[in-house]
DNA sequence: GGTATATTGTGACAATTTTCACAATTTAAA
DNA sequence: TTTAAATTGTGAAAATTGTCACAATATACC
């Protein structure tokens, strides 16, 4: 129902509205969210208005409620537990990062096959793939994290929905298969800097 | 007036090109391209049609044609030089990244405060803030990205487009406040993994 | 050479998304 | 208490994006 662009207007809403708050703000007018996100303020009024939050006409929103609808939207009353693939620069970057956790998401283990990183000691346990149905059972995990190279992505893919995985952040650059019932998000960090270049050079000079 | 998604496409489309030529085809059909991508076969045709690729009615897409329109598209014929602020996790993961040459891009030089990591050897040469407006100036740097903490991300935007900077990659969660000439793309890596949990979670059980 | 078949290329259409514009309503001020 | 000003909420219009369906045409096969 929701569109997915609408999905991720909110999550702007969120950076936005947590900034204006930590200024002390504790009301906005849709023009205010607009000019601090560039969503326009009649689509945000509409956003709003999906998500059932109230403003005030001439009083704005209260930004703890919009907060609290967005949050509420996204389920982080519970907390979401996260298997990564592949314990490599992106992978420990992903283990290393401190602010997942204000979000309720929870990386619960790491999964690589190099022995020397099973050894380690990480801020999550490392372990082979051969644990991967265990774990997943054993902590409930519903999404992955695919960080491993391109030529065993497929591969790692194919393991992690067998074991129950139903929503993958993949940033191997790879189309993956997979089944309808799965979730897939391709992080693209190479095409995301072409497209970078590529408008930056062809905007005005 | 094309669209990002337009452009975006046509990544993908270059991804699974790629792919299809290592395994040793040399033509593809619209519908080919639509199972690898998920793309409409549709959409494929109007989307080569808009990048004058001519295809042989029965006969389907020159792969290498294909993929010369796109590489020309984005301007691969020139190296793009490429500067990283903030050289922790990301920033480490970002400059370690062999890829990147396969697409012309080349990070030549990376900023952070932190004298630690300026003596410290990495694939590229370290410096702090105050070296960038002679770097970007001797390299003609036109394109950054950021990985530094949120809380100092937009000082050092500032600072990258008073340089010359004028397009920028952005993986802190701030909502970036740049002149119009500026392209920004945000890679919120929090959204998207939120995202991926909140769609799986959604999906039918 | 003729016919059947497969595939492109595209105009018309459908759906979705966003903007526009303004009535409804609240608040502040006079 | 009245009036003026500001802002929401939302239907209608516009824009954008993608799908459908099929004519055009190239190829393969008989
Ligand atoms: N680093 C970047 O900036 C960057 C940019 C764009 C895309 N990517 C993509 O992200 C992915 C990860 O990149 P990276 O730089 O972290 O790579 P990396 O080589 O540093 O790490 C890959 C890790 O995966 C492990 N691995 C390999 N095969 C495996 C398997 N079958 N099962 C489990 N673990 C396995 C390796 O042991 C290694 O630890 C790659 O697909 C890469 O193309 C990375
Ligand atoms: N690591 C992740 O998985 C992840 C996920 C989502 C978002 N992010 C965001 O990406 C950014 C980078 O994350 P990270 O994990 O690499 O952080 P990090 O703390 O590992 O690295 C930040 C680096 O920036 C440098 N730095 C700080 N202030 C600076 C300044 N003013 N000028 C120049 N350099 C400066 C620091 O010395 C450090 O080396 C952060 O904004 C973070 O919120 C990271």
């Amino acid at each position: 129902m929701e569109s997915t662009a609408y999905t991720k207007r909110l999550l702007t809403y969120r950076l936005s509205l947590s900034h204006l708050k930590e200024v002390g703000l504790t009301d906005v007018f849709s023009y205010l969210i607009a000019g601090e996100t560039g969503i326009s303020a009649a689509l945000v009024r509409k956003d709003l208005a999906q998500l059932k939050v109230k403003g005030k006409r001439r009083g704005g929103y209260e930004i703890d409620v919009i907060l609290d609808a967005i949050n509420n939207y996204f389920g982080d009353n519970t907390i979401n537990r996260v298997v990564l693939a592949g314990m490599g620069n992106i992978g420990r970057a992903i283990v290393n990062y401190k602010n997942f956790e204000n979000r309720r998401i929870k990386i619960v283990a790491a999964f690589d096959l190099d022995p020397a990183k099973q050894r380690k000691k990480y801020d999550v346990p490392v372990y082979p793939m051969e644990k991967c149905p265990d774990i997943v059972d054993k902590y409930r995990v519903n999404v992955a994290v695919i960080a491993v190279p391109a030529f065993s992505a497929q591969t790692v893919c194919d393991r992690l929905i067998q074991c129950g995985i139903r929503g993958i952040m993949n940033f191997a650059p790879v189309n993956l298969k997979v089944p309808d019932h799965v979730y897939i998000s391709n992080v693209r960090l190479c095409d995301e800097l072409q497209q970078v270049i590529y408008h930056s050079t062809k905007t005005n000079q």
